[in-house]
RNA sequence: GCUCUUGUAGCUCAGGGGUAGAGCACUUCCUUGGUAAGGAAGAGGUCACGGGUUCAAAUCCCGUCAAGAGCUCCA
């Protein structure tokens, strides 16, 4: 994501609410100079987040906490009431860069160190643009703005958080305090968007994750590493239980291949050593190892000798695509053979940094609902629709629409994308193609490309704001090219076939992370790790309560019975709790007429029905998949 | 990886330089009750780990590990 200045034509367009929240920002960083005058201000925008609505980069050596947020306010809020008016003013760039230089921008009076950010970000601005200064009280921005007219305007707000930044999002740059807050037109907007961050929290599949016993993260294990606890794996086996129909369907042939390869197939592939940071380091064979040990070998010379093939040994796999590589040549194809569909759930392992590890959604052990299809090239533009038909299928079996679809292309100035750019060309025409009969908007996006080939990805956000991919169609010239592969032609030439790679869920930690949130936990009946609870008024009916079990599991309905002493609203609860999609109360009533009473999780009370009448209702529910 | 914050019973958390607390969950007993909590008793923690300061550390300091937010990254 570019941080770059926003265009003259984007301030233009700047919504009033960005306006209003811009505003906000200056005022914030007003009342912050008023408590520590020799802050120095760096960036300081509106943005378009679930949760914060502006924000601003400062240097300062006192460290931020929240403990400051309501003195800030405060300061903010006599700023408010004082009602200073937003004034323009333009400059020439050397008025504005002896302003910078006397310490005036970005502070309310000249100050002995130089407004460094200021004296930089004027550097920037393109020659010929004009350049404006923004005043309010003796706050002085450099500032293209617009603002609104006075800061009596900005009465509704609220510091949200700090953290750190670096400066213009290099990690080579220094580490800026950013505070972030949001802003309203009035209070009662502002309520309401914070008490909707709140609930939102409440759906967040790490607190649900645990609640529900879905899956845990292990110290003893490791960090990224998902444990998938037994309900979590029931959601995780329907899952590809659903899946593994439609492949069928669709002519896919299984595959299943090992966790780890040659470091060889992976210098063919690419992978090693260009992306030798994000894999886990190379499992070294004894053989090699003993006798490098022998010759006294250092860590950085036993490093060398993998990275030059001077030692062998087994990567850890990053990727699924050389393994089924592999298997489309092991034997000579024809194109009477093609395409060749291969689908595996392919765990892999990635490298991640620490510190971007979090919860489901970036682990550093994953299994994506992988395939490979192996196509001519006549047969690209029909197999890529095909796989977009799997995934437009997953996401609305789920009924889940809030999604983004975006054009994952090269960047032509990065060297790190491999391959001819005629093939990279015509890869990335194939796939806009797809994209525009998808009949939604997408947006095309440079530098997010894989580094052998362009992608059409589905995006969704978390609860906190977070995009996240999860389904992708990627079309790949370089591989098939790297490995040579070919099948023979209708000419008894051979050709080169083009590869498709794609996972309709992504990956499935991420997929259930997100589904988690997206259901927040009341997953649909067939997902559901349980789908019954029989709630026995007394043990007197306990009988009664087992044949209705049986009866349920003799139809594969995972039903529990609830045979504690508790009285029926302390069942009822419990199982509301566990969120159970179907409560069934068994009394005196019940078991003379041979009937349950169903109370389900959201609907509440909804009277008797013969057992029968319910075992069909809902084994219909769960073969449909009745979201 | 970087900055900041956090780490106390299975869970949610209170406390805080003098050797540990609540609610829920759990176990046992009583209760057999009709749509979101019936009652009683009991068990459960060397306060993440390793050092240091101190007569004394769960509490203060340093380090490690882990979690959270953000940044960077994400083939």
């Amino acid at each position: 994501m570019s941080k770059d200045r926003k265009t003259l034509e984007e301030r233009d367009q700047m919504s009033d609410l960005e306006r209003l929240r811009h505003s906000t920002a200056h005022v914030m960083a007003t009342a912050i100079l008023k408590i520590w005058p020799d802050a120095q201000f760096a960036y300081g925008p509106p943005i378009d987040h679930e949760v914060y609505g502006f924000y601003y980069d400062v240097d300062l050596k006192h460290r931020i906490t929240p403990d400051d947020f309501e003195k800030i306010e405060a300061e903010m809020k006599k700023i408010v009431k004082e009602n200073q008016p937003f004034e323009r003013m333009t400059v020439s760039r050397d008025e504005a860069l002896e302003l910078a230089k006397s310490g005036r921008l970005g502070g309310l009076a000249e100050r002995d160190a130089e407004s460094v950010f200021k004296v930089d970000l004027l550097n920037d601005i393109p020659e010929g643009e004009e350049i404006s200064i923004f005043k309010n009280g003796d706050f002085w921005d450099l500032c293209a703005g617009p603002h609104v007219g006075r800061t009596g305007n900005c009465k509704a707000y609220k510091i949200q958080s700090v953290a750190s930044a670096f400066y213009k999002g290099d990690a080579n740059n220094q580490q800026l305090q950013r505070l972030y807050g949001t802003a309203f037109k009035n209070k009662t907007l502002l309520t309401e968007h914070l008490e909707r961050v709140e609930e939102a929290k409440l759906r967040d599949h790490r607190k649900l994750g645990k609640e529900l016993e879905l899956f845990k993260i292990d110290e003893q294990v490791g960090q990224g590493l998902i444990l998938w606890l037994p309900n979590g794996a029931i959601i995780r086996q329907e899952l590809q239980n659903f899946i593994g129909e439609e492949l069928e369907r669709q002519g896919y042939s299984q595959v299943f291949t090992p966790h780890i390869g040659k470091l060889d197939l992976y210098r063919t592939s690419g992978h090693f050593p260009y992306y030798e940071d994000s894999q886990f380091v190379p499992v070294i064979e004894r053989d090699a190892l003993n006798k490098l040990s022998d010759e006294g070998c250092s860590c950085a010379d036993l490093n060398n000798a993998l990275i030059n093939g001077e030692a062998d040994g087994f990567l850890l796999k990053p990727m699924n695509c050389p393994h089924h590589i592999r298997i489309y040549d092991a034997s000579p194809h024809s194109y009477r053979d093609l395409p060749v569909r291969l689908a595996e759930f392919g765990t892999v392992y990635r490298w991640e940094q620490s510190g971007e590890l979090g919860g489901m959604t970036r682990v550093r052990c994953f299994t994506q609902d992988d395939a490979h299809l192996f196509v001519t090239p006549d047969q690209l533009d029909e197999e890529i629709q095909g796989c977009l038909e799997l995934v437009k299928i997953v996401l609305g079996t789920l009924k889940m629409d809030d999604y983004r679809v975006r054009v994952s292309l090269r960047d032509p100035e990065s060297d790190k994308y491999v391959g001819d750019p005629a093939n990279w060309d015509k890869a990335e025409e194939a796939l806009r193609k797809a994209a525009q009969s998808l009949g939604k908007p997408f947006t095309e996006e440079e530098g997010e490309a894989a580094f052998y080939g362009p992608k059409i990805d589905f995006v969704v956000k978390d609860v906190i704001g977070r995009e996240w991919q999860l389904g992708t169609v990627q079309v790949d010239y370089n591989l098939p090219e790297r490995f040579d592969l070919h099948y023979t032609g209708a000419d008894n030439e051979k050709h080169r076939p083009v590869m498709i790679h794609r996972a309709p869920f992504g990956s499935m930690e991420r997929f259930v992370g997100v589904l988690i949130e997206h259901f927040a936990g009341h997953f649909p009946t067939w997902l559901s790790p349980e789908q019954v609870r029989i709630l026995p008024i007394s043990d007197k009916f306990a009988e009664y309560g087992q044949e209705i079990e049986a009866k349920l599991k003799a139809k594969g309905v995972r039903v529990k019975i609830d045979l504690t002493s508790e009285k029926v609203g302390a069942k009822i609860r419990l199982a509301q709790l566990a969120k159970v999609p179907y409560m069934l109360v068994a009394g005196a009533k019940e078991m003379e007429a041979g009937e349950v009473s169903v109370r389900h999780r959201n609907r509440g009370d909804e009277g008797t029905k013969s057992v029968d009448e319910f075992v069909d209702a809902i084994v219909k529910e769960i073969e449909e998949r009745v979201v």
